[in-house]
DNA sequence: TAATTTATGTTGAATTTTCAACGAAAAGAG
DNA sequence: CTCTTTTCGTTGAAAATTCAACATAAATTA
C-alpha cells in the first residue's frame, strides 16, 4: 500500500488528511488494489454499484455504446482521480456505462458505504472524507456541465473549437496534447471520425490551429 | 414558513428528519424564501455561488444560450427539487448557467457553507443533512447521464425516441405529459425547432407515436 | 528490417440538419 | 368576442453530417 502513498495523498478524497491517517484508514475502509493491461473492462455496464474507484496509476475511459452501436466516450479518469463513485452514492442497483483502462493501470477500490457511514470506530477523518467526497461529487457535476457545453455545439467545427478551448484554460497554454486520438476525440465530441478529420484540416489550413497527432496549438 | 412544510418533507435535502426538526434547522440554516413571476430569472449567470435553492412552489428552468445564441435547456427542477446546489458545493467563483422560472414560483434558498459545516450547536440533524446533500449531488450526476444519453443520439428521430423513452420509463406509463413546449423540446435535445416538428409528424404518419400538444404516447 | 496492423486524411454520394419564410392554430389581452 | 401575439407545422434550399471506400502514414510485431 505504502507505495501508493504520494498518490493517495493528491487524491481529492483524502484532501486535507495526514499520511498515517490515511494508511490506517485504508485499512479500515478495505481497500483493494487490481492492475489492469490496456483496453481491460475495470467496470462493466449492468455491474452492481458497491465501491468508489480510485486510479492509482494509468487512466480509465468511461464509455457508452448505444443501440446503434456509436460508441460514446464520457469522462476520463486519469492518476488520483476517483470514478464511478456516483453510482455507488446514489444508490443505483445497476451501472449505466462501462469503464475501460486506457492504458495498463492500477485501480483501488473502497466499498462506498464504508465512507457513507461512519465506521464503529468513528474515526475522526469520517467528517472530512464524507466532505472531500461530497465536493468531488459536486465537480463531477461540473465536469459533466462542460462536457455539456462542448457537445451541445451544433457543428464539428463548433465543437471541437469548443472542446480545444476549454482544454486551453483547463491547461492554461495555447499549446497542449490532448489525451484522445482521433476516433476517441471523434467519441468523446460524438462526431463523426471522417468528418472530425476532414474538420481538422480545414481548421489548420484557415489558419485556427496547429495540429500534429495529439498535439494543438490554438493560434 | 410552516405552509411549505409539506413540501419541504418531501425535499430530498430533509429526507429522514422529522417535522419539527425542519423547522428548527430553517432558522438555524437561515432559509430565505422569494417569488418569481413566471419567465424571471432566479439565478443569472455570472452570480457568485452561495446557496443551494429548493423549490416550493411552480419549477424552474436550467438553461444556457451559447455564443451563436443557441439556447440549451440543461434540467428542470419542479416541486421540492433542489437547484444550483453543484456550484455551491464545489466552490466555484461563478455560475455557468441561469435558472429561469418555467411558471411563477417560490425558491427557498439555503447558504450552503451553513449545511457543508457543523454549525456551533452542532445539531445531530447535520450528519442526516449532509448525507441527503451528498445523495442528491449523486443523483444530479445520474440525471446528466440519462440526458446526455439522449442528447449522445445523433438524429432528431433518435434524440425524440431516447428522450420519450426515458420519460416513459420514468413515469411508468407510455401515456404523459412533457414539460416542454416544441421549442424547449427543440432546446433540450440540441436540435432545430422546426427539424424536431417536421419529425414528430412523420413519427405519427409511421405509427410510432401519438401526440397532441405536450402530451405523447409511445405505440 | 520487413511485414502486418492500426490510425489518419481525403473524397463523393446519400442522408440529415439547419435556416428562413409562411400560414394556420392556439393562447392571451383588452 | 375580437384583436394581437405566440406557438406550431410545413416547405424548399443551403449547409453539414454521416457513411463507405480508399490511400497513405504511423505504429507494432515477427
Amino acid at each position: 500500500m505504502k507505495k501508493y502513498l504520494e498518490i493517495l495523498k493528491s487524491c481529492p478524497l483524502f484532501h486535507g488528511i495526514d499520511e498515517e491517517d490515511i494508511v490506517r484508514m485504508l485499512t479500515c475502509l478495505g481497500a483493494k488494489i487490481k492492475a489492469f493491461d490496456k483496453k481491460l473492462t475495470v467496470i462493466n455496464e449492468g455491474e452492481r454499484p458497491n465501491d468508489i474507484a480510485i486510479v492509482l496509476s494509468g487512466s480509465v475511459q468511461e464509455i457508452r455504446i448505444d443501440y446503434y452501436g456509436n460508441r460514446s466516450i464520457l469522462s476520463r479518469a486519469k492518476k488520483a482521480d476517483i470514478f464511478a463513485e456516483e453510482f455507488s452514492c446514489a444508490g443505483l442497483s445497476s451501472i449505466p456505462v462501462s469503464f475501460v483502462a486506457d492504458q495498463s493501470s492500477e485501480i483501488m477500490t473502497i466499498n462506498c458505504d464504508h465512507i457513507m457511514h461512519t465506521c464503529s470506530n468513528n474515526c475522526g477523518f469520517h467528517q472530512q472524507l464524507i466532505y472531500n467526497l461530497m465536493k468531488n461529487l459536486a465537480s463531477k457535476s461540473i465536469d459533466f456541465h462542460h462536457r455539456l457545453e462542448v457537445t451541445s455545439q451544433r457543428t464539428t467545427r463548433e465543437k471541437l473549437l469548443a472542446y480545444l478551448e476549454l482544454k486551453s484554460k483547463e491547461l492554461g497554454t495555447q499549446s497542449f496534447d490532448i489525451p484522445y486520438d482521433r476516433q476517441e476525440l471523434a467519441d468523446y465530441l460524438e462526431v463523426d471520425r471522417s468528418g472530425l478529420s476532414a474538420e481538422i484540416s480545414k481548421l489548420r489550413r484557415d489558419g485556427v490551429i496547429e495540429c500534429k497527432k495529439n498535439h494543438f496549438v490554438i493560434l
